[in-house]
DNA sequence: CCAAAGATTTAGTCTTGGCTAAAAATAGTA
DNA sequence: TACTATTTTTAGCCAAGACTAAATCTTTGG
């Protein structure tokens, strides 16, 4: 990770239109698409228990059933990923018992809700319709920084909201 | 993928600040869920084509050393993933030779490009600092809708540009 | 023209996140 | 209580996408 700049070529045509590489150097673009790729990674722990909090705070608990019928996946897909996420110990859970969040969990899932509601909100607000919100927020929720959450918030903060 | 509405339980508490779910069918969240997984698929994919591209128009042609060297991945993965491209049939290229885009490609490339560009342009109106939008936009463009895109246009079209 | 450097390919491993099918436990009801 | 339906768990499968190490091919400088 320390072969900064000077690729052996010419670096020709800017093409300013075009590539996007084409003002960024190696590192910074790996850069970034580690980023994208640790996002990622992220994505299906933060859906998991985000709707494990939603499932507790409607219902009162959460049924591994419940959770795989919202995400759509096989109850064994979500049995398996509820032993991932208890060695996380974002959640605890007893053999056939409902599933519950532990302090670190809650607070993930707070996060997510939070970046949920404001990139719905940044969404609408410039003009995109609820069901599409809705539907693209469940993947670009993961890949906002907090520096461009902060931006959103500021933006809907100016502009009505 | 029938059991529309009506989940036994009595839907307490519509707790308006929390739960995202709240408001949504379990049904329509699985589907919103599901297309997030399905973005997710081809996030990868549209990576690598429009990386490719990007190298074939700087350099006049994409080098899987440079291709992996900006996508910051080892070679050998790089390797892998052309064989899956090519079966995709996204890219041409014969052994030890450099990477060709197809028609198919091609079209995504552009695609993905005009994408990327939208998601910049528009988090950049927003307030977003430029590093921040160029890196969180990689995660971020394959999470939009056309619809999404579309209302991006319409608003930096009105909003300066 | 040939040896070293560089690029590509192959082989084998790992984790993640899906799946189905079937077994075991729990819950509901006649 | 016993039977049935539902839920949870287990076992085994698969593909994607990453890795390292080592083999093979190409390019290049002396």
């Amino acid at each position: 990770m320390s072969d900064s700049g000077a690729d052996g070529r010419d670096t020709p045509a800017p093409a300013e239109g075009g590539a996007v590489s084409a003002r960024m150097s190696p590192d910074r673009q790996a850069s970034h698409f580690r980023r994208a790729r640790q996002a990622r990674e992220m994505e299906v722990v933060e859906d998991y228990v985000e709707l494990i909090a939603d499932l507790i705070d409607e219902q009162g608990e959460a049924r591994l059933v419940d959770v795989a019928r919202r995400l759509g996946v096989s109850g064994a897909t979500v049995n398996k990923m509820v032993s991932r996420l208890s060695e996380m110990s974002l959640i605890t859970s007893e053999p056939y018992r409902s599933i519950f969040l532990t302090e670190a969990g809650r607070a993930m899932a707070e996060d997510s809700r939070a970046r949920h509601h404001i990139v719905v909100a940044l969404l609408r607000a410039v003009g995109v319709d609820d069901e599409n919100a809705w539907a693209d927020a469940e993947g670009i929720e993961h890949h906002c920084s907090p520096e461009t959450l902060a931006a959103f918030e500021r933006f809907l903060e100016k502009h009505g909201k």
